[in-house]
DNA sequence: CTCCTTGCTGTAACCGGTTTCAGGAAAAGT
DNA sequence: ACTTTTCCTGAAACCGGTTACAGCAAGGAG
């Protein structure tokens, strides 16, 4: 294992100035075809790659951006949010040279100074906030180090920070109204937090869908959980005790939704003949539950190449003060678990 | 937005040196507790924050390790074992205030570049390498820049690296055995490919299975996949439509499993009574598929806590040459798929 | 032949930290 | 009172790159 080489050396060794070197690295003019060949040539040999952190230090940019995930990320559902979005937001950033460097914590502190210290520490150009919250602490620790950032999810109180997002409200809506015009009566409303950005969007949705067909919603069938399996599962159980059962049943996330068949199911009611339920997400799962799970599908992977795209479009491109925004569409993805 | 403070400013508004502000960040000694305090008080003030990359090329160390995930990480069950296995070696690493830099790339070549830049461009200060192949050239760039590796499964090829792993072979074989005790006359092994390191280690459990019982190995009931959902299906589709009707599959993975389920359910074949299926690594979805799936268990959380934990002892430790590693025991979790 | 470009190259400063070393002041020893 | 030790502090070198600037040589114009 030869020791690393540094620019001196290999200055030295094709017989010229470090200031050389470096014009022929980044492919710089205002150095003869000889020259460069020679130096090249000693690059070569020597199989010489330039120190990237002397580089991040001089020009004050380290092609790495900050992917910040909530440090709550225990959950299943987010994880495979963040697996598919980590896919699409490393295809747009490879291309470009960038790596990312991951912000995660088991406590709430940790997670605190490990996000200060990755914005005011310059180790990265740019930030991915997932999961960001109302007047988030994280976020407010790159606006102030004045890096740009784009979250996920619309980032309340913060009007002029960039974001992807899915259009929560209309997949909901969507997705109730099918319900609604499948002949149920009443739909259950499985939501996530209360004070979820995505959870209130979907429930706006689920609103509008009744106010659409001139309908009363009965706020006794809006339930909060926290888009979990259990929390799907728990809540048709504490139905069917009190023996209600909802003829149909739209869940925050496919992980509920799950849940809310598998308490179903346990009771003997067919899901997909007697009870109608939705899900959200189409994670990959979905398609081999049994039954085959009806669900409103968001784009996770088109999302993080986009959130890339705007990151990157902020950092190269001398970009107005506009907010840089995109919310996708989702689809309602009808299988067997309605009728 | 004010300016990023640097150390300079920061000794200049204290009216001391640089070298001073130097040695109270990071608690060294030789500083008067007065100065100690009126220092402290600078920063607080100002809350300044050391810039890293400065940090790190003077100390050539950057608190942060490479996590090298195989650049064909689109299955899925990559996909639960990546995460999982993050959240154990974050959970490890974050507690040292180390942060992970992830390498990922969707061509080949870019992903060789990005790894041998990261290995020789000093970004990290150690890497874990997960899906290590046979003479892995990504674990060449970093042992030649002789930074410390631990690799995810047993490294051929490379004697002296640190892995950690998991005793595929008695997994398989406990799984194997199970189901011939259960009375099964044969046992449908559907593999990974037949390259993979884990496959191979697995396929070798199942034969020391048959062995052990004093039983002939079927050659015909060994079949290679990839591990996925459709590798599971396709199989049993093909035995079935041959008139073949296994009474028990081994799956090599739980998505393989589930996809052998299915195939049998959709021929009205009951699972869990008319034939047995066991799956492998008992991903969170395991226990709520329908039936709940038999499966072997992995302590993935657990291999990336170790990892992290190998990794530090050699980056802080000045720990001997010789290797460190740690195999981890399966678990068979006995559910409803097999009877 | 002189002057001006133009093209190429090297010197030196800079990025923002850490650390060695030397020196001064105060405390301790004789 | 003088030396020695201890404690504290700052100057300067260093980490390994980039780049502004100056200088030199060659070629072209007048």
């Amino acid at each position: 294992m030869k020791r690393k080489m540094t620019i001196q050396e290999i200055a030295r060794l094709a017989g010229v100035s470090k200031a050389t070197v470096s014009r022929v690295l980044n492919n710089k003019g205002g150095v003869s075809p000889e020259t460069r060949r020679k130096v090249e040539e000693v690059i070569r040999l020597y199989s010489y790659t330039p120190n990237l952190v002397a580089r991040g230090l001089s020009l004050k940019r380290t092609s790495s951006i900050g992917l910040i995930v909530a440090h709550t990320a225990e959950r299943l559902s987010s994880h495979l949010f963040f697996i598919e979005f980590l896919r699409g937001i490393s295809a747009v950033l490879d291309e470009r040279g960038f790596r990312l460097v991951l912000a995660t914590a088991e406590s709430e502190d940790r997670y605190e100074t490990s996000c200060r210290s990755m914005a005011e520490g310059g180790v990265v150009d740019g930030a991915v906030v997932l999961g960001v919250r109302r007047n988030d602490k994280r976020l407010r620790y790159f606006l102030r180090a004045g890096i740009p950032v784009v979250t996920v999810g619309r980032p309340i109180g913060f009007p002029r920070v960039d974001y992807v997002d899915v259009d929560n409200r209309g997949g909901a809506r969507m997705a109730t109204e099918y319900l609604l015009r499948l002949g149920h009566g009443e739909v259950l409303l499985i939501n996530g937090p209360a004070d979820h950005t995505a959870s209130l969007a979907r429930e706006k949705g689920y609103r509008a869908a009744f106010k659409a067909m001139k309908r009363e919603v009965d706020t006794d069938l809006i339930v909060y959980g926290d888009f979990s399996f259990e929390s799907g599962y728990e809540t048709v159980r504490r139905f069917l005790a009190k023996g209600k059962t909802p003829s149909a049943v739209f869940a925050a996330s496919d992980l509920a939704a799950m849940g809310a068949i598998t308490a179903f199911k346990e009771v003997g009611i067919r899901v997909g003949s007697e009870v109608s339920v939705i899900g959200f997400d189409d994670i990959p799962y979905a398609h081999f539950f049994d039954p085959p799970l009806t669900t409103v599908r968001q784009p996770i992977y088109e999302m993080g190449k986009e959130a890339g795209r705007i990151l990157l479009l902020r950092l190269e491109g001398g970009t107005g003060p506009e907010r840089l925004h995109k919310v996708f569409p989702t689809q309602l993805v009808v299988r067997e678990s309605t009728i």
